[in-house]
DNA sequence: TTGTATGCGTTATCAA
DNA sequence: TTGATAACGCATACAA
């Protein structure tokens, strides 16, 4: 591996040269540009950027920390990060948190350990406290998550509202007895939504029954796994919220295989509107979240903070949209 | 920011014994490693990777290029790398090459720059003679494409031979007359499964219809829209096989939004097993690979080359199965 | 067991 | 426009 003194020795220059024209510098003759551009060539040299990375303290790389990979909810988030970040030459990370406070925790020493220049986390399952620290001294944006102690700057709908308002919107069909299937209570968004069903039942005076409240992993073998142990049960309800479409999915193939038809025996509701949700059968009613918009408001602020803005730690909220389909037993054709 | 030189002079040490007990040496006695630490923790100093990384040119970090971010194929695939890497220390970070060859180019001097250790690409889009180069000078593994001009070490089924058994399983049933749709030709395994479709198709004298050999985007939208164009110009055929399962299930949405229903009116068979598959009705026959083996010997393979061995360039070829569902119209239920 | 001193490859300051 | 050189923070060979 060739290094800077040997296209300085090839092109007869000094190191500083060199450098120069590494860096675009418009004080470089055109004539030794020349010869250097050549020996760079001849000797397939490589600046080695650790070494680079080391001298400026940058890295131009953004880590971008997911509660899961392989959730397509997040697919249209970092097309919108990207859609910001790459123009100014940064390029994203993607790590999995897998949903463990222990190494989420562990990712946010890559930031402290200058392996990236800034964080993006959908992810935030670490105390508020240890939050705040960090977002204190890095630059670190917390997205999809409302953090109500404290102040931190985020991007996120209102999960609480949207979610209150889609149990309202199954309340007005009729409904009284419910089901909820809860994401993991390391996830605050989880809790926020549960939060959301919570009040607006309460809002009508219908009885919440705890029974009916599951905590599962977010997927859809959680979802499915669960609501069939409840039907074993004996477990009675006319429709289920779920604060997740994989969650909500799970549950209608759990109601079919109990032999509940959906919507026709008990409505379902998810959230987020992922590219499933559309497609499954029956199509599901959810909360659409802006994703791309998500995606390109948390990477420009990043970005600020990057340059050195003082976090302002103001919450962006984004608007949501419920989206109106066949498993909620209103469908209306478009 | 505190560093090494803050640490000694707080412990009253020199900057050898800090270093000796950040890198866990034995040669250190138990008193002066209590005041390290406690001095560590005092000053709340975190080592600087980006100068231990350009001090010991290592990184710790595994890139991994997939072609595309939420194809939920990739999960599986990536846990197996994880679970092989990470007790090692390493950790994988995640880039989408889009497909596009520019891009992954790009993403190569992430590794000449050396800010990874290495690289487990199941993107592959460039030349073979350049992956080649790669593959030689730094430790790279082609994951998911069998590249048969040239010698590389790759794990991967045989694409085209998976192919030529799924068309064959529908020539059995008596279709005649197929539609292929196949992902973009850029990336190399869409090619051999072509290819396995025809010889498939050649072997049993069973003329192919160029015009219905379509090339799309590899994701639903692009099987739905190319295989709704092809049945508003009045296209007709008994069989439709996809190179992937997206496109097979957007296949079957425009079959359907034709008036056309999947198997009794048209056989669809997909290729991946992505998890939809076995989700979406008519569920999907397709062919199942063994993701989580290849994220394990992908990794293996890659740690040995880290850890200095000579590329072997020996291509390992992994099983594959036929998973017959409903799609094919030929369901027997399990 | 501990300390001294060197160098990794680059950028950037200063002088020429 | 160019060159000499210090400095970045750390690991390590060698000396003590």
């Amino acid at each position: 591996m060739s290094n800077i003194h040997d296209v300085a020795q090839c092109a007869g220059v000094s190191i500083a040269t060199v450098s120069r024209v590494l860096q675009g510098s418009p004080k470089v003759s055109p004539k030794t540009r020349n010869r250097i551009n050549e020996a760079i060539k001849e000797l397939n040299y490589h600046p080695n950027k650790l070494a680079q990375n080391f001298r400026t303290q940058k890295t131009y790389n953004i880590l971008i920390i997911l509660p899961e990979l392989g959730n397509t909810f997040y697919t249209e988030i970092l097309a919108g990060i990207e859609s910001v970040v790459n123009p100014q030459g940064y390029r994203i990370l993607v790590v999995s948190s897998h949903g463990q406070p222990a190494l989420e925790a562990s990712l946010y020493s890559i930031l402290e350990e200058k392996q990236v220049d800034g964080i993006i986390t959908f992810s935030a399952s670490l105390p508020a406290e240890t939050m705040y620290q960090y977002a204190n001294q890095y630059p670190v944006v917390i997205a999809c998550r409302r953090i109500q102690e404290g102040n931190f700057s985020n991007i996120a709908i209102d999960n609480e509202k949207a979610s209150f308002d889609i149990t309202n919107y199954l309340l007005n069909l009729g409904h009284k007895r419910f089901c909820y299937l809860a994401g993991p209570s390391e996830l605050p968004l989880y809790n926020d939504r549960l939060l959301g069903f919570r009040k607006a039942l309460k809002k009508r005076n219908v009885a919440i029954d705890e029974n009916l409240i599951l905590r599962c992993e977010s997927t859809i073998q959680g979802g499915y796994d669960n609501v069939l142990k409840l039907l074993n049960r004996g477990a009675r309800f006319s429709a289920l919220v779920a604060g997740g479409d994989t969650l909500a999915i799970g549950a209608i193939r759990a109601l079919n295989r109990f032999g509940r038809s959906v919507p026709s025996e008990c409505a379902v509701v998810g959230f987020d509107d992922i590219e499933l949700s559309s497609i499954f059968s029956p199509s599901l009613t959810t909360v659409r979240q802006p994703q791309r918009e998500i995606g390109i408001r948390s990477a420009e602020q990043l970005l600020d903070l990057i340059g050195g803005a003082k976090p302002t730690f103001s919450t962006e909220i984004l608007d949501y949209e419920l989206v109106i389909r066949e498993s909620s037993g209103d469908f209306r054709p478009e």
